[in-house]
DNA sequence: ATGTCCCGCACGGCGGGA
């Protein structure tokens, strides 16, 4: 069972890459983010044509999340975080595939920090450790996937000295994050592999991509149950360079049926 | 500081977000 998650940058700008994408590497789940569309103009028809259920949580101009899942429904758990009722932004979206319960989030950028949206970060990091804490031990495989907008380490960004003052490096974020990993959670991309320089998002600026001045933002993080059925894992680095690509690649995991 | 892409608004670039 392949799991994949992709930060589109847009659904309808990103629409031929992704099923170009979905066609080529046949994902069983893909967990997508920034949509930037409403609800009502999801292209729900061009995704179930490629043989993919799917539930999604749109937003006008910003965020938004979808899980697709080859050959059947995703079965709907929630389509928000828990913790505070008045945020609005659609950042988090929770299904049952088969026997395995996936959550799809897309965290906030944070920038600038210090500031209002670098506490709002912070707070969503905290609410999202809460709900963790509820999904570890619940007896099913979980896997968390995402846009976690965190360098988990150094090791995780071409220049980290420049990244120190980042909302996305930022000491009380890379705290923030490892509180939810010391729950018990394992970063799959990292644990496959220890020491190799991975990157998922490369900016659109200065050649970014072609330089590979990338970063490791998006996150696969698994439970126990979820980790013993872990075999493979990795980034379909080649569609960042694909015409009209957006800043992130695909980034997936392979869990024994 | 800059760079680029995408959105809405509303048809020409501009502001906001990343």
């Amino acid at each position: 069972m392949r799991i994949a998650t992709y930060n589109v940058n847009s659904i309808h700008a990103r629409l031929p890459s992704l099923q170009r994408w979905l066609q080529e590497t046949s994902p069983d789940v893909a967990c997508l983010q920034e949509l930037k569309t409403p609800s009502e103009k999801f292209p729900e028809a061009a995704i179930r044509e490629l043989g993919y259920g799917v539930i999604w949580h749109g937003q006008k101009s910003y965020n938004g999340v979808a899980i697709l899942s080859k050959g059947c429904e995703p079965t709907e758990i929630r389509r928000a975080l828990p913790g505070d009722p008045e945020d609005l932004h659609s950042r988090y979206i929770e299904a049952v595939v088969r026997d395995v319960v996936i959550g799809c989030l897309y965290l906030p950028n944070g920038n600038p920090a210090p500031g209002e949206k670098f506490d709002y970060k912070l707070r969503w990091l905290e609410r999202l450790r809460v709900h963790a804490a509820e999904l570890i031990g619940s007896g099913n495989a979980v896997v968390l996937a995402g846009d976690y907008n965190v360098i988990p380490t150094g090791n995780d960004v071409y220049k980290p000295e420049r990244w120190v003052d980042d909302a996305l490096f930022r000491v009380e974020t890379r705290e923030a994050f490892g509180r939810i990993v010391e729950q018990g959670w394992v970063d799959a991309i990292r644990h496959l592999h220890p020491d190799a320089t991975i990157y998922t998002f490369w900016d659109y600026f200065r050649n970014a991509y072609g330089r590979d001045a990338g970063l490791r933002i998006d996150h696969l993080l698994l439970n126990a149950p979820a980790l013993r059925r872990l075999k493979a894992g990795g980034v379909n680095r080649d569609v960042r360079g694909w015409e009209k690509p957006s800043d992130h690649a695909p980034t997936w995991i392979e869990l024994e049926d």
